[in-house]
DNA sequence: CCAGTTACAGTAACCGGTTACATTATTTCA
DNA sequence: TGAAATAATGTAACCGGTTACTGTAACTGG
């Protein structure tokens, strides 16, 4: 019952064994031939004492944390599921821990939880950090790969994130052509946000292409999250003197659920009087009321991958450029279709 | 353009500012008296050579790393994203960081990924550790807080949870005294989960005290999991000769999403034929076909409840047992009820 | 006016690993 | 068979911070 408050070092195991340190070192790291013997003695001792090395006298020795952070703006949002769940399979594969954190623009006097003092590297989601802080790393060489963002200034930053502007234009095309709807309200994603941006222009394109002027008052601010889409959305049907529409395209599916609440509560009928459409095709969305059309996004996939880049980048230097993961339309009620 | 690998240390920044590295060190850390002139002469250095102190270096002489630790079973439920947010909401508040990991049977022959030597304290989810890990980690005085779990023999581990058995029980009994429910599938949470075991116990208790025997065939083993959920009932539907039931209990909200799927598939119509009832009210649970009855459960504040108790642990060693939040039942149309 | 504090700063040991360099014994092979 | 390569291990410097200990000057109160 001695309670020293844990702190095997790898001095006592080498003592015990009678060995050095260097030899204890060898045999953890098995970066040098050790004697059966030897090894044998360790590996005994190392149990018996329930030694485990200190993580900091190594990343310090090392120069290496074996760490990979994630830098997110917020955790709003279901999709974030699926992406942890790609990029942590990844990362515990390799044998890394996952740091994750979120930076968002109110804490930008301070500077980033995470980056070169304590990772390897990192996997930038969004608008995670500034073009500014992004360039800065970049300069230093520090392995870096973004989420949903593509590399701002030509930097060298590898890339993965998912086609959002011809697909968001065919579901536009689908809302005007098979369902005849003409004031399309779009429900725009954050601020900066990429897919966002890329949303927006599909919808502007769809709409060119088939004469339909673009109509600023039939723009609102959302945030992908289900609250403040649906408080947005309300207080816009309230003002007595809102522009008609037939048709919405929610951010994405989180923003949707929002939508349709808000809806609900105005006695609007989906799809007879509004036409809905979502993006991520999240788990829930085939069996909201009614059934979602939304655009199925690989999100699992591109964590996955965003994660295996930068586990490429640690061994061979070698950058993949942008990413863009197909996307693809999947028709259901809300739109308007039948089933 | 020289490009040494970001290494400024604060033997530099001494030098530069004409002081000794201890001084730096109490300016960093503002531990000891700095006269105004030194504070200013330093914080103008290190501005100049972009001075960030390495984590690794800290941990290792301060003995303390500032990172809390988040063990979970596995990253497949929305459920996570209002734990997460809970938990990384606190932790950055205190200026610490947050390693997450998943830790699941499969690699019970693997140390755990996170543990004393590398964080201050662990948020343990659910059966992210076992008994006999706890129970070590405890012996060590080592501070953790365990979410939706209890602590196993008598371990003095604070532990925050939500209320179960009694929800669950009340949920049930308005199935068979509202809707005349007899046959109630229930479906089982994965093995070994607490909340699977209470929310079990207040299914039998519920048909205990209503005459109604427990039928082993009617329980259905998933997993938290919309597919495997899914499946599990297909395969349950397609036998010929199942047993009859008018309603299912499904583990969660995410589970229940799979079995509205299932039942649709096979031509069920909800809740004419079957009701259907949920756990833990997710975001999109109300917007669900039909609207989904299920229970409330405050997971975001059990988040960051859970480590709020771990930061006290880190303060005052005061540890504060159990900590069941409330539930509260939501119905909605999944039951049968209007609306 | 002097003992006792307090403000401020420096020196160097220490945290617990890794690894360059050195050493000895054993193989390998021309 | 002798030179060179390889196996197996040890010694000690080093990674970049923190902090105990020490010292000087200024301040405080009786």
């Amino acid at each position: 019952m001695t309670k020293r408050s844990h702190s095997v070092t790898i001095r006592q195991v080498a003592q015990q064994a009678g060995v050095s340190v260097a030899t204890v070192s060898r045999y953890l790291n098995r970066n040098a031939p050790i004697s059966k013997e030897v090894a044998g003695r360790l590996e005994q001792v190392m149990a018996e004492l329930r030694y485990v090395p200190h993580s900091a006298a190594r990343q310090l020795a090392s120069k290496k944390t074996h760490i990979v952070g994630l830098l997110l703006s917020d955790l709003h949002n279901d999709f974030f599921v699926p992406l942890l769940d790609g990029i942590e399979t990844v990362v515990r594969k390799n044998g890394y821990n996952l740091l994750v954190a979120t930076y968002h623009a109110g804490s930008r006097n301070l500077p980033p939880p995470i980056g070169p003092h304590n990772t390897d590297g990192l996997l930038v989601f969004s608008d995670g950090l500034t073009d500014n802080d992004l360039a800065a790393l970049s300069a230093q060489n520090f392995p870096m790969v973004l989420v949903h963002r593509t590399p701002p200034q030509d930097l060298p930053i590898p890339s993965v994130t998912v086609e959002n502007k011809k697909i968001t234009a065919e579901l536009i095309e689908h809302l005007i052509t098979v369902h005849q709807r003409k004031r399309i309200l779009l429900f725009r994603g954050p601020e900066q946000q990429e897919d966002s941006y890329w949303r927006e222009l599909g919808y502007r394109n769809a709409l060119e292409a088939h004469g339909i002027p673009f109509d600023e008052s039939l723009v609102l601010h959302g945030n992908f999250e289900k609250t403040v889409a649906q408080q947005s959305l309300s207080k816009f049907l309230e003002d007595q003197n809102h522009p008609q529409f037939d048709a919405i395209f929610s951010g994405d599916d989180d923003a949707a659920v929002g939508v349709l609440a808000a809806l609900r509560e105005h006695r609007y009928r989906v799809p007879e009087d509004v036409s809905v459409a979502g993006f991520d095709n999240s788990g829930f969305s085939a069996f909201l009321n009614p059934p979602l059309t939304t655009v199925s996004a690989p999100t699992e996939a591109v964590g996955r991958i965003a994660a295996e880049r930068l586990f490429s980048l640690f061994d061979k230097q070698s950058a993949e450029g942008v990413t863009l993961l197909p996307t693809e339309l999947i028709i259901r009620h809300s739109c308007g279709c039948p089933i």
